[in-house]
RNA sequence: GUCCCCAUCGUCUAGAGGCCUAGGACACUAGGUUUUCAUCCUAGUAACCGGGGUUCGAAUCCCCGUGGGGACGCCA
């Protein structure tokens, strides 16, 4: 077998969102796996949607994610040439026509699905076909398709297809006798054609369909009998998707797709094309959707769906690697947290599921934990100190920053909760009453608390030990329990309820600081009438 | 409407006819450790969509329902 080539060819028309880029994910993993080639190629063929801004940002993202690609990019704009070429082959060739049109404006290229195909590999014979007409319809035929209306389970249904589905096609009278005979119409048709029937009884024709070898999904077949022509290049001149992206593959000789659940009824066109192009086609898996907690699939809609929004939101690119491969994908043992490389070793088409998975944003927040805590801590902080930049004060002093980042990493899940971690420099901004008051209730509790700020003037906070056990002797001395005086230091010290140590947080801050916001001053405002004991309290808790 | 695909705990998944009393992970609950939180440890709740076959035996194979998704563009 040939050196593997695979592609990942996105359309720059918005942001990369979760389910486009595993698409690339599942690429990459696979050309890795095999030695083989990962290609890239921007189809930008849709010039009123695609920017510039929208190719960076796939570049970035997938910079960032360490999806390298081999070669040059391609992008499609730049192939006008060849696919314009490729379309009038195929009309030469006589395997399209230029559509006759009555507007003024360019006829469109239509493709011809073949009527002939004893010779075409992925064409099989199922049978002979027959049906009712419906009585009084008139059946029209032209050399891109036939219309006509039947009647199936006592209903009446209007059928369109290409003549290549109507195979020996005999249309038949009330008597039997013959109104139309496909096979001796066809070969003298021309594009501007339009045969009309009516009197039909019934129809017969030979029943066909297009198979092929899904690596992920089995054997996939199409009837014939429902499929059109279609076009492949517009009356503006323009290429179609299918031209320009068969045309692609074939000049970066890319002998395997893998792409999105939603191209499986495409491949069934598109390997036409290739045999009709003079190739023979690659070979084929079809990635299952992903679809997002209401199960809906993603789309370019989905605000929250973006790559870059994870990275904004404090997702590492390992995490979301790993977790985007794991959805649809499993090595086949209990191993969930894999890097790429480990992934790409394990990895096998065949053990991609083929129904869609729901993408969960908790397992990922697991998952990108797990690489948190793994990160040797002054990585951590230089990636953790970006999410500080929302601070009106501006950015903490990495040397400062690096010490709580130390202290917060085990307690962090994304990297944007070092935004939380504010209170180490800024004294909170507000205090819940309620809580000081609850923190505060139990008798002793005040005291303890001024015995404690009053010692912090010449206490040796360069000692987490000592500062604990002045704590405890605070508690002790005031009637307190072990522990008692914690939720009220803590909250006074931060503002929150739960978080690391006292003691690191006051080794920390310096005695200055601690004892400046443990002091009783502050008057704290009611916001709300029921506050207002609370706050009344807390005024005059000195 | 037509054609195609899919179906195991709430979620991601393991499962190739007997290793299944259906395993793991996230989430959740309880307990332990940490005088809070987090980490860590232990335990628990929780699933084969329904109905028919085939078979000595079905989560696994077949058929029919049901539910979900996709495709039917001069979008990509």
């Amino acid at each position: 077998m040939s050196k593997l080539r695979v592609r990942f060819a996105p359309s720059p028309t918005g942001n990369v969102h979760i389910g486009n880029i595993r698409v690339a994910i599942f690429n990459w993993l696979f050309a890795r796996n095999q030695n083989g080639e990962f290609l890239l190629r921007v189809e930008d063929t849709d010039r009123e949607r695609s920017t510039e801004s929208a190719v960076e940002a796939l570049l970035d993202v997938m910079d960032w994610l360490g999806l390298d690609h081999d070669g040059e990019i391609l992008y499609q704009s730049s192939r006008l040439d060849d696919h314009r070429a490729a379309a009038e082959s195929l009309v030469n060739s006589g395997c399209a026509i230029r559509k006759h049109s009555k507007d003024s404006g360019g006829q469109p290229v239509i493709f011809l699905l073949p009527y002939e195909c004893s010779k075409i590999p992925f064409v099989r014979t199922k049978g002979e076909a027959g049906l009712a007409a419906a009585p009084g319809k008139e059946i029209s035929i032209t050399r891109s398709g036939a219309k006509f209306s039947c009647i199936e389970n006592g209903k009446e249904i209007e059928k369109s297809c290409s003549l290549a589905g109507l195979y020996r096609l005999r249309i038949l009278g009330r008597d039997g006798e013959t109104l139309f005979d496909l096979d001796k119409r066809i070969a003298s048709m021309s594009p501007a054609d339009e045969i009309k029937i009516s009197g039909a009884q019934r129809i017969e024709y030979v029943s066909r369909e297009v198979f092929y070898h899904d690596h992920v999904k089995g054997e996939l077949a199409k009837p014939l009998d429902s499929m059109k022509d279609f076009v492949i290049v517009r009356s503006d001149g323009s290429p179609v998707f299918h031209l320009a992206n068969v045309c692609d593959d074939i000049a970066q000789d890319i002998n395997f797709i893998v792409r999105g659940d939603d191209h499986v009824e495409n491949t069934f066109r598109h390997v036409f094309l290739f045999h009709a192009l003079g190739h023979q086609p690659p070979r084929y898996a079809h990635l299952p959707m992903i679809v997002n907690q209401a199960g809906k699939p993603y789309s370019k809609r989905d605000g929250d769906a973006y790559v870059g929004d994870f990275r904004k939101k404090g997702f590492l690119p390992q995490a979301l690697f790993n977790h985007l491969a794991l959805l649809g994908w499993s090595p086949g043992d209990d191993r969930e947290k894999m890097g790429r490389d480990e992934m790409a070793g394990a990895f096998s088409l065949e053990r991609v599921k083929s129904s869609p998975g729901k993408f969960d944003i908790q397992k990922l927040i697991s998952m990108n934990g797990l690489y948190i805590a793994e990160m040797p801590p002054d990585a951590f902080a230089k990636l953790a100190i970006e999410f500080t930049s929302e601070w009106p004060e501006g950015k903490p002093s990495p040397d400062e920053f690096a010490k709580i980042a130390a202290l917060m990493q085990s307690r962090t899940k994304t990297l944007a909760q070092a935004a939380e971690w504010k209170y180490f420099f800024h004294a909170p901004h507000e205090i819940n009453p309620k809580d000081l008051e609850k923190a505060l209730s139990r008798p002793g509790s005040r005291d303890a608390l001024l015995s404690f700020a009053g010692s912090l003037a010449t206490l040796d906070v360069s000692d987490k030990a000592i500062i604990e056990a002045q704590i405890r002797a605070s508690e002790g001395s005031s009637g307190l329990q072990k522990g008692g005086l914690n939720p009220a230091l803590r909250l006074l010290l931060t503002g929150a309820k739960s978080g690391p140590p006292i003691e690191d947080i006051i080794h920390i801050l310096g005695a200055e600081k601690s004892a400046e916001r443990i002091k009783p001053r502050r008057p704290v405002a009611a916001t709300k009438k029921n506050d207002h004991r609370a706050a009344e309290f807390l005024n005059k808790y000195s």
